[in-house]
DNA sequence: GCGGATGTTTTTAACGTTCAAAACGCCCGT
DNA sequence: ACGGGCGTTTTGAACGTTAAAAACATCCGC
């Protein structure tokens, strides 16, 4: 494998030469940068990133911890790191990933990472409510974004990017609405989560703004499983609502609501209009499809590897994306 | 940030000491490596990785390419990660990301990920029946291993590690059979794919071995969708086939299969008995529960490492796992 | 009490790169 | 012709670690 060396004597020039062909090329003389570019490309030469990280202290990888919970299935991970991993490569940056205990049990891990220098900072994601990652890592100084807000918490947490839940069930909320709905229900989490509070809050004001009623309509579901969903949507029915609209808080829980009305006989997208959150594989793989909330993962993605890699310091970045209702059979037109 | 000069310098002997009370304690004096390893943990020495790594030339950082095929949803792609992470930590190492274009015209990608000494090897996943990478690596004699074989190619492609798909679909075949199934039919893909060859062999063999029917029993779909395994079925249903067992090469075309069921007033588990493959989260959340053959993550991660960071040289290593039979509703005893 | 074997520690050099400073070469104005 | 300024190139040192060899210490048998 050539090395600088090899390539300076090839192009009898010096090795801080053909360093700074590399890096800094608007030093060299033409005829010069020419003669040595035609050595690297003879000798095929690559920087060896080890020599250079050791010299410059910066290794150009971002720590991200794959996620474990056994009941929440990431259904889309494989969106996301394929996004994250192009974005942080637009920058010359790679994903290094890892895994660690969950909460503060996980902190040691994420510091003897950074300590020994196989990264330069992290990327959080599955943000909980009281997530007492951001609070630890800024304290020790070491840089990362997240993935998701920190919900509740007195001191600032740090530079974050999320995706504006409200707003998804406010979308949703008008889209059922402008499909002729008038009473429309949301299926949520127990009161703990930030997430669960935020998408509930956009589906509550949106009813309010366009006039339709609340009281009675909000369930919230022990877990996040299809059971639940169908269980909750269940006690709507029987209830007597009258419900023709469902907005629930992930894809797992309207593909529950949409069991149920299966089981009861019901049309969903006909008699009742569903809507899902994040759009999942799932929610193309039902019939009738589940129309849902998409995470722009992209721009997500660019944004944290913006945040992470462009502000050195102070001001802590912050980001509220949209999110994209994709429309399919389970919300046609009743 | 400490390094073993300090550490040196505060536990009063050379550096080299330090390093071997790192990397051969056996070398020292017990009351100097005592003495010498409080030092360590009185400055919170971490071993710098990118100075060790340019001297002796290994990263400890395994290659995997997140995939990224539009049509096809890696569906347990977030286990698989899990799971291979956390063996390649077991051994000190980790996993870096990446992007690259498929089939060879990504192969400068790994070239470069080698040369510049990102990487020490690479895992792959996703093979194809020709998949060029494998031989073009082993032509570079950069390390890899593949998940999956490389099926029909003359030339020994490297050291793989793959889950028995014929002898899954013969434990799908013997459970339908044990639960009183006597026509069984099975949901491929083109005859394209190494793949579904190995799981059709498979259905194949056990019906024959157990005195059951295949003539006309065996449908090639056009693509991994719901759509196609719900037309699939309805065609063996229209053909007056009689079956009263069903088995998928994918979850995905299982649920097509669950779906057409359902829509023709039949139950799956109770008068057709559905089986699926790859336990995908997406088993786990209809109903009634799809059952499938798990493949054994944390086993194939655990070879896969093994293999690439075990074996230095000569006999390319092949390990074929067996997948588990989960049991859910859709094959409950007719 | 001396050569040799064994055990422990230090010295020297190197991995491949970049930074900072020094050196060189050239042109210009005076 | 000489000093100053500028553009280009080289020199020397350093990043933090480990491999190999050298140095030193200790113990043993004879």
């Amino acid at each position: 494998m050539a090395t600088l060396k090899q390539v300076a004597a090839h192009a009898e020039v010096s090795v801080q030469t053909v360093s700074n062909a590399l890096n800094a090329p608007h030093r060299l003389r033409p005829d010069t940068l020419e003669r040595v570019n035609k050595s690297i490309e003879l000798l095929n030469y690559r920087p060896n990133r080890n020599a250079r990280s050791l010299r410059t202290s910066a290794v150009e990888l971002i720590g991200y911890c794959v996620p474990n919970w056994p009941n929440q299935t990431h259904l889309v991970m494989d969106q996301f790191l394929h996004a994250l991993c192009a974005a942080a490569e637009r920058t010359g940056r790679h994903i290094l990933l890892f895994t660690a205990p969950p909460g503060i049990d996980g902190m040691p891990t994420y510091d003897d990472l950074h300590a020994r220098r196989l990264v330069d900072g992290f990327v959080l994601s599955q943000t909980e409510t009281h997530d007492p990652r951001h609070g630890w890592l800024k304290e020790q100084g070491i840089p990362f974004v997240s993935f998701g807000r920190v919900w509740k918490q007195t001191t600032q947490p740090g530079p974050w990017v999320d995706v504006d839940g409200a707003a998804g069930s406010a979308m949703a909320v008008r889209h059922l609405y402008e499909t002729g709905r008038r009473r429309i229900a949301f299926l949520g989490w127990p009161k703990t989560s930030g997430l669960a509070e935020d998408r509930a809050g956009g589906w509550r004001d949106e009813c309010k703004a366009l006039g339709l009623p609340i009281s009675g309509l909000s369930v919230r579901c022990r877990e996040d499983s299809l059971d639940e969903g169908a269980r909750a949507t269940a006690a709507l029915l029987d209830a007597g609502r009258e419900i023709d609209g469902i907005v629930a808080l992930s894809d797992v829980l309207a593909l529950g609501a949409l069991r149920e009305l299966t089981r009861r006989g019901l049309t969903a997208g006909h008699q009742v209009g569903v809507t899902g959150f994040d759009d999942s594989p799932l929610a193309d793989v039902v019939s009738p499809g589940l129309t849902s909330l998409r995470q722009p993962m992209d721009h997500i993605a660019a944004e944290l590897i913006t945040i992470l890699t462009g502000a050195p310091d102070g001001t802590p970045s912050e980001r509220l994306l949209q999110p994209e209702l994709v429309i399919r059979g389970s919300s046609a037109p009743g």
